[in-house]
DNA sequence: GCTTTTGCGCTATGATATAACGTTTTAGGA
DNA sequence: TCCTAAAACGTTATATCATAGCGCAAAAGC
């Protein structure tokens, strides 16, 4: 029996310079209008999570802020992750311990990525009515679904490629 | 701002010896016909996830394992599991780092499982209209859906009611 | 200005998962 | 049957991800 295992990606780096401050912008609208402490170490944060703009893990969000001269621990991070997640500016997939800018903080919705099992690559599905089956779904079964977003794991166009 | 933490989850225990009777029956009809190899480790972890038939962690499955005498290491169970997996006999849920048996073996499907975000309670959705949706969502961005569960956290009936 | 809450530094530890290497077992061909 | 190669497994060590608990400081509410 076969049991080959996943290869990690690999994909040039890009200038998300725009991407930060259009979410930074977004989240300071988003925490005056609910009364909610964007303090500097979650800013920060929410910064490197949008200068890669691409799943992060905790640590190396760690290494990130460690550059700015301090010596942070996983607890600084991990609290202030909690706090973007909760106030809906970061999503954490699972699927790869990880966590990624959320792109429309204002609204609530709970989007659907797909995640390439090989690469880590992520897509986001925009589907309105795929959205609402899933929801009238859950409520058939007497759930309800919040704002974590769906992880559907995938293998994507590049990695299908036999080789 | 409010940040409430989730409570685990307690629920009574149940004899599933049919269930894992079953389970197994079906796990040897698979091995058998596409020759995989059911060894005595593989099938005493195939039958510790049906025993608990709620999703388990693989540590709980090493503390069982440990039950029987040896002295287990986490490969052990990790490699069951990889096996396991593989085989479609048990699907990992990255929501909870946890492994539950799979229904249906036989046939290549890949099921949706809504997971309480509170008390980590399991439902599976059975839609075949979802599942053609998801896949089609994902063939037009490229991606091809493996056999993977698709996870969607959700506040079920009992942790909705307020309290 | 006092109290309560919230944020955060810091140390330690828990929980989950894999690497690496050697030995044993198994399957299949010479 | 014996040999060989692959697969399975034992073992030790380590990597990776996440949280507990405590104390101090800053901020919010009275």
């Amino acid at each position: 029996m076969r049991m080959s295992k996943s290869a990690p990606a690999q994909r040039p780096a890009h200038d998300h310079r725009r991407c930060v401050e259009r979410a930074v912008a977004a989240a300071e609208r988003v925490c005056t209008a609910r009364q909610f402490k964007l303090t500097p170490i979650r800013k920060r944060v929410l910064e490197i999570v949008w200068r890669q703009h691409e799943p992060i893990g905790a640590y190396e969000i760690l290494a990130e802020l460690a550059k700015d001269g301090g010596k942070p621990a996983p607890q600084t991070v991990y609290r202030a992750l909690e706090f973007l997640q909760q106030a809906g500016l970061v999503h954490r997939l699972d699927t790869l311990n990880a966590f990624l800018g959320c792109d429309r903080p204002e609204d609530t919705h709970s989007g659907q990525f797909l995640v390439c099992s090989r690469c880590r690559r992520v897509a986001e599905i925009e589907d309105s009515v795929l959205n609402r089956t899933l929801r009238e779904r859950a409520r058939a079964l007497g759930f309800r679904l919040d704002a974590s977003p769906v992880e559907i794991k995938a293998i994507c166009a590049q990695c299908a490629i036999p080789g």
